[in-house]
DNA sequence: CATTTGATGTTCT
DNA sequence: GAACATCAAATGC
């Protein structure tokens, strides 16, 4: 029944239909302890290397931190927010293309007594994965791991056949990104909207 | 409760 | 120096 999102899913060019499709799938890491840790993906932002000033690599913005953005899609982008958050995206498109995703909350699956000891919780709360720095820290992404291969069997998605109906889903204007002027306003956030594992509504 | 503040790497001014 | 795709702890009602 689970199957893993392949090179085709990421490679195709509408990221903002992409970012709606990846609600529901499940994120997963089996990274160096060996654990599988895994959440259901339920709040998501698209990012667009061209006409989006809320993008790192708008209009072909090449530095050091935004170079596997370029690069074609399947791979992951993991960067340092505010020098303390690990935020994970999704790259995007084809080579040159530089879009991706940002995964800004998932419910919990496998591995929870693994994800609250990372954390540092002693129970079950939405504020264990509710949150794009949250949810890294949980499954144990960090940004050691840009540029990691999404097809391999570090990082992953899946497809568990828990897509949502489209009613279910919400499409509001990104979180904290007012800078980028009326790209702000853009309806490019994604999240379920009875899911309880959002970071905020 | 709500609001403020401290943490701090990368990028731009 | 300042700003930033954030979060948790402290402070103020």
């Amino acid at each position: 029944m689970a199957e893993k999102l392949k090179r085709a899913f990421f490679t195709r060019p509408d990221v903002v239909q992409i970012s709606r499709e990846l609600l529901g799938k499940v994120l997963c890491t089996r990274l160096k302890d060996g654990e599988l840790t895994t959440g259901i993906i339920v709040e998501t932002e698209a990012y667009s290397g061209r006409n989006d000033r809320a993008c790192h690599a708008n209009d072909g913005r090449r530095t050091e931190r935004t170079e596997v953005m370029y690069r074609r899609g399947g791979v992951a982008y993991i960067y340092l927010c505010y020098g303390i958050h690990h935020l994970f995206n999704v790259v995007t498109n084809e080579n040159d293309k530089a879009d991706a995703v940002l995964i800004r909350a998932v419910k919990p699956v496998d591995g929870i007594s693994l994800m609250l000891e990372r954390r540092g919780h002693d129970t079950l709360s939405p504020s264990l994965t509710a949150g794009p720095g949250r949810l890294t820290q949980a499954l144990g992404i960090r940004t050691t791991e840009d540029g990691t291969d999404l097809t391999g069997n570090k990082i992953w998605i899946e497809d568990r056949g828990t897509d949502p109906a489209g009613e279910q889903i919400t499409a509001t204007k990104r979180v904290g990104v007012d800078y980028a002027g009326e790209h702000a306003e853009r309806p490019w956030r994604f999240y379920l909207e009875e899911s309880e594992w959002v970071s905020t509504k």
